[in-house]
DNA sequence: CGATCTTCAGAGAGCGCTCCCACCCCGGCC
DNA sequence: GGCCGGGGTGGGAGCGCTCTCTGAAGATCG
């Protein structure tokens, strides 16, 4: 490991001495200098000034337990849709949020199975106040590292199994993806049609499943043939479409699980010479800007404040932290709603 | 600023005690165990793995001044381009070698100019060992902080000015960019093509000018019509192109700065009827899997091992670290190769 | 067989900071 | 005018670790 070849820094020693007080005082100064004089507070900080002090953090963490920085931790599947704009957008809700918090951001990237060792140990370190982790599989060794090595935490998007905030005291941040497929589909029904389909995500993510449950909500009798699985790309949507159309001729609109999928679905409509939204209406959902706006015609999709669900997962944190030992359970999740955005394909 | 909630955990002086040995034993079989007989290794082990010890890093960071972390400096304008794979590529490169240096990762997320206070003082508080930064333009403010902080920090992209590696003593990480151009250009020369034109990225970036200079060093006598110049966009690739061959109707090869130009360009050739590679050559720069894979014909185009110049600016600021202050001035900068990929565009 | 050398373990001094506590000084009170 | 109280200040004890230095062994040699 490197060695830090900047010069020795000024302490808080030379401070002192140069403002002609004690350590202590110069230290209640530089801390927001509560009961200090006036005239004192203006010498150390002229003398900090002077001197160009900055506080050693790592001091400062010994012997206060607090560390300043947060820890993101990203699984390898998860940050190759860095090109999905989603991920680029929770972290700079995140990013923003820390800073009000005066809070660092340490990246934490699972490559694989093996470096789950590094994390606990990192995590286990001490060296973050408190993690945030997205979406979770059943399967994920990280829910046994946080219980373990007791590390505060926030999930991004409800964990895939039950009860799994409660039993690990874990809250979670997510939008509400049943509320806001109930929306998409009943706007679908507002316009007067009678066979709706659903192309839906993948079985093993929390938000799929949601959306799922929002559709039959409102379709309670609906055609188990009218819904079919794709995995979120764009392709998975097109042949979605395509069996749906083989098997329901007769559909007069969609309600796809994301943007993607339904961008995918548009493209086979379209090549099977059906028109939207006259023939088949289609709503998405996510309101990825770079899918919605780019389509012809432009995508009715369901949106989600994906920024404000990066610093809310932030703030609940941050709360976590502060309520500290006693013996407060997990602080409650939070669902964000969602807002159906209408332009012309539905 | 939040309370760390775990509780207290174990310190070197239970694991010594528990061992039966002193304190500086413990320590020193925790940091490798040379010089402390087998036995005694054994036991310190023992102790640790069943206290469950993990050391303060804190504790150790205030003693040996190193804390084991390095920050990646992203301006926002860049970090839009995380759905470009370059980011994304790049900094999982940094990722995986920090790893090996048993480093972390900090992410610093500049969004504005009034951010720069904030990196100052966090790249000042000696927070991390080193600073990774990329890409500065002539005004950027960063190189000034890392001046006035004297943080050890590397640059992914040669600066955009002149001397600043010298100047300030920072070494610098990018591909062969000019070779790869004249690599480029060379090999549509050498498939017999006369009207070689060139659509160039935007002036204020050094990969775009040596691109540009890449192609004239191959083309010392090229026409100034045959140069159009874009901003890395496909669509500005389109207009780009369309331009050429209003001007030069005559080209039959075009040399695109990067790939998604050399994608708007196909766009436009084939809109106007031209065959490609038959009537117009074409040939990009990155081989941007997303891209080039999906064009049709499939992109001829230069490669560059975006992820292994992410591995080696950390080997070089590790080699900066490690060096410290033995007068050594700054260590060379490195240039990658490129290599030109051959498929069916030219 | 004693003197010198070589290991290897332990004692102890900090690293720079925060925070508790003792202390001082001054105003207000009896 | 002595006494109490409280705001302000300084002294000093650590936070958990590393690392130098001392000293006790055992190994080697004349």
């Amino acid at each position: 490991m490197p060695e830090q070849t900047t010069g020795s820094r000024p302490t808080l020693e030379a401070v002192a001495a140069r403002a002609g007080v004690s350590r202590a005082t110069a230290s209640r100064v530089v801390n927001g200098g509560a009961g200090v004089r006036p005239p004192l507070v203006d010498k150390v900080r002229q003398a900090v000034e002077e001197l160009g002090y900055v506080p050693n953090q790592a001091a400062r963490t010994l012997v206060t337990r607090r560390n300043g920085a947060v820890a993101v931790i990203i699984a390898e599947p998860e940050f190759r849709i860095f090109s999905d704009p989603f991920f680029e957008q929770q972290v700079r809700g995140i990013s923003r949020e820390l800073t009000a918090y005066d809070s660092q951001l340490v990246l934490l990237w699972v490559e694989g199975p093996g470096d789950y060792d590094r994390i606990a140990r990192y995590l286990g370190g001490g060296h973050v106040d408190g993690a945030l982790a997205f979406s979770l599989h059943n399967d994920d060794e990280l829910p046994a590292i946080i219980r373990r090595v007791q590390v505060p935490t926030v999930f991004g998007g409800r964990p895939g199994w039950p009860g799994a905030a409660s039993e690990l005291a874990v809250p979670y941040v997510d939008c509400d993806n049943r509320g806001g497929a109930r929306e998409a589909v009943r706007h679908l029904v507002s316009l007067g049609r009678r066979h709706i389909a659903h192309i839906a995500g993948p079985r093993d993510q929390t938000s799929a499943l949601d959306r799922i449950d929002g559709y039959r909500d409102v379709l309670l009798d609906a055609d188990p043939e009218l819904v079919r699985q794709g995995d979120f790309t764009a392709d998975s949507g097109a042949r979605a479409m395509a069996e749906l159309l083989d098997r329901r001729p007769d559909l007069d609109a969609v309600f796809a699980a994301n943007d993607l999928m339904a961008s995918g679905a548009l493209r086979t409509l379209r090549e099977r010479g059906r028109r939207v939204p006259q023939d088949v209406a289609l709503v998405g959902f996510d309101d990825m800007a770079s899918v919605v706006e780019t389509t012809d015609p432009a995508l009715t999709t369901v949106r989600q404040d994906i920024e404000g669900m990066g610093r809310l997962m932030v703030r609940l944190l941050m709360r976590v932290l502060n309520e500290g030992e006693p013996g407060a359970g997990a602080p409650a999740s939070v669902i964000t709603p969602t807002t159906l955005v209408r332009r012309a394909s539905a």
